[in-house]
This record gives C-alpha cells, structure tokens and sequence, in this order.
DNA sequence: TCTGGGGTCCTAGGACCC
DNA sequence: TCTGGGGTCCTAGGACCC
C-alpha cells in the first residue's frame, strides 16, 4: 500500500486549501467490469430500473454514438448488430464500490464531501504542482487497490473544479488529472471562452436559452456578467456561479450529515400496468415498508407523507393521483406508515385505469427519539420494536424474507421491476462472490 | 408491448400574527 | 371615498444535479 500523503505547504487563501473533484469514469460500467473483465474495451451500457433506459456508457458506446436516457427497446435490435452489452443497474454493487473509493479519499484528507456516488470533493492545500502530483496518486491507487478509473479536477472553488475535472476526461494529453491555476491568466479566458455556459455545473436547459437570449453563450461571458444585475434577472444561484467563476469560494457541499436526508423517497416504474386497486394495495405496501426501512437505517422518523400514482406519459390522457398527508403520530415502523399511504391513496385509484408508476415520499423528517411524546394519542410501544424486528430477520434472512400484510407474500408479483440482465453483487453477498479458476 | 429514480436549493405567494 | 405594514412560516413548483 503507498505511503499517506506528505504534508503539504498550507495556501495563502482565507480558507486553507483548494477545492479537488475525483470522479469515476462512466462509473457504472466501471464497476460492472470490475468481476467481469472480459468487458474491457466493449461497448457497455447500463439500463434504469425495469431495463427502461440507457442511463450510463462506456467511453466505446459513446463513441458509438449512443445518446444518455435512449429507450433500450430502440436501441436493442441495432445495439445487438454493433457488438453493445447491456447490464441492468445494479445499485448495490456500485454503492459498495463506492464506499470503498471514499474510504480511500479519506486517507488523504478528512475534508472529503462526498457530492454523489460517483463523485467526492477534496479540500486540500498545496501548489499546483503539488496538487497535480497527488491527483495523480490518487488516481493510481484507486485504480490499482479498486480496478475503477477516477478523473480529477482542481480548482478555487468547486464550479471551477468542475471546469477543470470535464478537461480532464476530455484531453487526453493531460493524463485525467487537471489543475486550472496551473494555468496563466490568458490561457484560463481561452478555455472558459471554449466552454459553453451550458457546460458549466448549475447551468441547465433553461437557463442556457434564457442566457442565449442575452448573448451569453460562453463561460467567459457569463464570468464577466455583473452578478448583482444577474441575481436580479434570475437568482442567487446564478450570480453564485459568476463569483465562483471569478475564484471566490461560495458553494458547499453540506455533509455534516450525509447519512440523514431530509427527505425519503421511494418510487418505481412497473414492468406491466397496475389496473385495480387490490394490486394498489400490494404495491404501497411493499413500497412503504422500503421507505419505512430506510427511515429506520438512518435513524430518523417522519411526520407527513406523500404518495402519488400516476398512468404513462407517453399514453394521453394522463391519469396521475398524488396526495399528501400527516402520520398520526411520527413515526418509523411499517405498520403506521402502510396504512396511512393506503388511507390516502386507495379510494382515489380508478379500477381500469393502467397505472405504470407509484411511488411514496416521508417528509418533515426528524432524529428518531428526539419528540417530546404530549399527544395523547401516543404510539403503541410495540410498533417500534416491530420495525427493528423486520430489520433484523431480513438483514439476516435476504432482503424481502419478512414483510406485512401483502409485503409478505413470497411470489414475485407481475408488475415487479425487471432485471433481465443483472449482474453478480460481487462485494455484498457470499452466494454471488466471483469465483476464480486456476489455468 | 417496452421511455429512471432519486435528491437539493430557491422563490413566490398565501396564511397568519401582532 | 378612505380601509397598515412588517414579519414568519408553510407550501407548491421550478430548476438543477447525478
């Protein structure tokens, strides 16, 4: 293993350091050729939930010309002729994998923010020469103890880290590692001039046309905007983005809290449409217990809800139902939170209607065992334990070995989601180890 | 036949209070 | 005819991100 970083000569700036992105190159096929290396240097795609759409590539898929969110119904019988595997995701494999990847980030500095699965921002001090050199590292190491590709980025500030990690992907001269301040002044203007302000993190569709309008196309142009004239036109995010263009330092990341969200949602596409309210019944029931397992692993509960269900968009008219509501009481346990998502749900459900999406929301979350109990109405005890108990038997039993009411029944029914193409969960389950043959 | 699933932050506007 | 004003909280919806 190669020896922790040296320290480094701490940055004149007010606050100490300089912002560094790591991110995974294509990060799900990635992984997925992490136990399969036969698919090094084939094109790879990796499908949504119920195989729908393409939501990652490999660089040789890309390069194919394969475009993100492409139906996989499209694509199959032309992606069957240029030689692409397709793999459904597998969120567990790449969420371990990426536990990993943090926990080496870690090792270099405490100040990690961790931004999305595939991604982490480092605030480290040092020269451009020095942060270079330990972007490099770091991309060795991942690569050597993990099998995955990082790319890094560094900057002032996070929007330019952003900027400089997307040229880091790009040029392949640059050995997926970029520091923009290793840059003069005059070669920084010439590659925001040949970004386009779409580009930028923060900058959407919208925003792009509303920029275009203005004749701001590049990054240049919109850096020397006057940010108060654009927090007026538009908003405090924008003329965050011009200051943090110009070096000055106002985006965090908030982690103090990773683990807990502020909100738990839990929503699934259907592999065939749900027509009757009966199998309405089983859907929220097993998609509340999710969601109420969730709440529990993070130690908080919830005091309102919203469930929605709603007919395809693509089919009009569209039939979408979505309501919100109060739990009794906040709560954590399955049995409170299945009833009141039916309560509010059920008897709007119109029988004939194909539904093919549902999905439940927890809201106004809160530390579990923070409320002072003064409702009379106060939960029955046992509820609580019951939750741990559902937790326990399926942490130990499989996920699913243990459910309530119509959560609990052992057959898959007909509108589960599909995975036709799954790979192995190679770091989480024994049964799934990759096995090696000796030659 | 088959078109994802999470999140965050910000703003505007209404309800309500004094 | 004239009929305050400022503050807070909440919610819905927009925009963006991966």
């Amino acid at each position: 293993m190669p020896a922790p970083p040296a320290p480094l000569t701490p940055s004149p700036s007010g606050r100490p350091g300089r912002v560094m992105l790591v991110d995974v190159d294509s990060c799900y096929a990635a992984c997925e050729r992490v136990f399969h290396p036969e698919l090094e240097g084939v094109p790879l795609v990796v499908l949504s939930n119920n195989d729908g759409c393409v939501v990652a590539r490999s660089s040789e898929a890309k390069a194919l010309g394969i475009e993100m969110g492409v139906p996989w119904f499209k694509l199959k019988a032309w992606a069957d002729r240029h030689g692409v595997v397709a793999r459904s995701s597998n969120y567990e494999l790449y969420g371990s994998i990426s536990g990993r990847i943090m926990a080496i980030l870690g090792e270099y500095t405490p100040a990690v923010e961790v931004y999305s699965i595939d991604e982490a921002f480092l605030r480290l001090p040092g020269s451009p020469a020095e942060l270079t050199e330990m972007g490099r590292r770091i991309r060795r190491r991942v690569l050597h103890d993990l099998g995955v590709p990082v790319s890094v980025g560094i900057g002032a500030t996070h929007t330019l880290a952003k900027l400089a990690s997307h040229g880091a992907k790009h040029s392949p001269t640059l050995g997926h590692v970029a520091d923009l301040d290793a840059y003069r002044p005059g070669q920084v203007d010439a590659i925001l001039e040949a970004t386009p302000v779409a580009d930028l993190w923060g900058v959407g569709r919208r925003l792009d046309s509303r920029l275009a309008s203005m004749g701001i196309r590049t990054a240049r142009q919109l850096r020397d905007a006057d940010p108060a004239v654009m927090r007026r036109r538009f908003n405090v995010t924008l003329a965050r983005t011009i200051l943090e263009l110009r070096g000055t330092d106002c985006i965090t990341i908030d982690d103090r809290d990773a683990d807990r969200t502020g909100q738990i949602m839990f929503s699934r596409s259907f592999s065939t449409p749900v027509t009757d309210p009966t199998q309405m019944h089983q859907v929220l029931a097993i998609y509340a217990q999710q969601a109420a397992t969730r709440l529990r692993h993070q130690h908080s509960v919830a005091a309102g809800l919203w469930v929605f269900a709603s007919t395809s968009w693509y089919v009009s008219p569209v039939h979408q139902v979505s309501l919100a509501g109060r739990l009794p009481h906040p709560a954590d346990d399955p049995v409170t939170i299945v009833k009141a998502a039916c309560d509010l749900l059920l008897d709007r459900i119109e029988p004939g209607r194909r539904y093919v999406r549902a999905g439940i929301s927890l809201l106004d979350l809160a530390p579990a065992g923070a409320q002072p109990m003064l409702d009379p109405f106060s939960p029955d005890p046992r509820l609580a334990r019951l939750g741990a108990l559902v937790d326990r038997v399926n942490a130990a039993c499989g996920r699913g070995a243990l459910g309530l009411g119509w959560a609990g029944i052992t057959a898959p029914p007909d509108w589960q989601m599909r995975r036709e193409m799954l790979s192995n969960r190679g770091t989480t389950h024994w049964a799934e180890l990759a096995t090696v043959t000796a030659t």
